[in-house]
DNA sequence: CAAAAATCAATCATAAACATTCAAATTCAT
DNA sequence: ATGAATTTGAATGTTTATGATTGATTTTTG
């Protein structure tokens, strides 16, 4: 049995029993334990599954499935593994900031029952975290139509009256000279005020957004944890500079 | 069993019997007694049921509030007419506060295309604005969750760096002895303050509200305009002390 | 209100599942 | 065919989930 028929069996087999365990899977493919687990590795880091003790799991277990009209970005899988990688720094008693973008609006989930307070400038996020009944400020000011976000001088100068223990934030570029940048420059300015607010900076990162340079300059990539799945070329010349963080399981 | 699936099963016959005890689901799933309280623990840290002596209940106790979406239906065709009056206030050029409160909700309509700045303390208010293009800011602060409506220490502040040519409250309660009122203090003071920001003042109070009083005393009734459908006994008086607006179908 | 019963949180031993390492087997490119 | 690269399976110590036991806490009962 080649890797991927097997990779495709497993998949198979998940979809309907929603939770598999490992010895079943070594008994009907006739593969070593040591050989599903690799595949489930493998199938974990794209995002197709969950591994757990004992086996593996579909990514969500609970019953929901992504609301309606709420639309898969881009690179879903990635960002929810990203996204929950970043929630488990997140302890009892914290404040945190989330940045408006649709990677920290996957950690609402994640945050749920945790004795925390929110801040954040993403609209659509304060529906989530109100469902999960996360105690929420919303930063005031101006709200900027196609992204949802908050932004402008009245939001900056509302930020100051807080202090973060970390703050979960997106980029769309990140490189090595260019450190982290965002097309907007309003959107750029808030989450540079927000840096220096934390306590713990936490940039997060899909594969994708690795050596791209975008039109604003948020902060040096020295200023900040990257959580990433990125495992490219330059991840040692990155781990120089800054902590890196890369999502596998 | 792998925990997941137990998880599962235990989600699902909590969402059948609302109320699940912890020996039903030793001898239903065949899990020791420990287990289970493990279990119970893990759900209720992400915020998927309560725990209760003896096992579990959903997080929500019994009954859900009236979601914003539903209590839209109450006098629906009144408050519309009374926003659509008020709309017809505001000139191009100026800048208006709405507040959270499902009759303002119904003015985003008839304000679109209109040249002005909008701020409101309501989180739904902002979807509808943004649709309609019409340029907003949001108060920051604290989102009390049931009403989706923006109030604290915080908004107060924020709230004073603005000047309005007008304001469009709500209230639930209305009267000549206590004027207008409204159950919940953090949104009384909100009102109250934009009250005094506003070069004209608006309560939009449909006619079911005429006579009542709540907990939250806002204002004395000779502080602002009423635009309303009520036509009952206590006009005239009412006239003595304020300006009244009555809209007829 | 006190005693009894039930449920709970905390601890511990154990067996299962785990990651890791390494050598053998297989596949691939030349 | 031959050497390099990959995949595989077995052996290893380590970690994790589980269930039993204990004494503490809560609820029920008399």
């Amino acid at each position: 049995m080649l890797t991927p028929e097997r990779h495709q069996f497993i998949l198979e087999l998940l979809n309907k029993h929603h939770t598999i365990k490992l010895k079943e899977l070594v008994e009907s493919t006739g593969a070593s334990e040591s050989t599903i687990r690799r595949d489930l590795d493998q199938l974990e880091q794209h995002g197709e599954l969950r591994r757990v003790h004992g086996g593996a799991s579909l990514r969500r277990p609970s019953i929901e499935e992504p609301s309606i009209g709420e639309k898969r970005s881009q690179h879903h899988a990635e960002k929810v593994l990203i996204a929950e990688e970043a929630s488990r720094l997140v302890e009892d008693g914290q404040s945190i900031f989330l940045d408006a973008g649709t990677t920290t609006y996957e950690m609402v989930p994640y945050l749920a029952g945790k004795k925390i307070t929110v801040v954040t400038n993403g609209l659509p996020h304060l529906d989530a975290l109100a469902t999960h009944s996360i105690p929420t400020y919303v930063l005031g000011g101006f709200v900027k139509g196609r992204t949802q976000a908050v932004v402008g001088a009245s939001a900056l100068q509302n930020l100051s009256q807080y202090r973060f223990d970390h703050c979960f934030m997106g980029a769309n570029g990140v490189s090595l000279e260019d450190g982290y940048t965002t097309p907007d420059p309003e959107e750029a300015a808030i989450k540079r005020t927000t840096l220096t607010l934390s306590q713990a900076r936490h940039m997060l990162i899909d594969a994708s957004k690795f050596n791209e340079v975008t039109f604003s300059h948020i902060t040096p990539i020295s200023e900040a944890n990257i959580i990433t799945n990125y495992k490219g070329a330059l991840l040692e010349q990155i781990l120089e500079k800054t902590n890196i963080k890369v999502v596998t399981s």
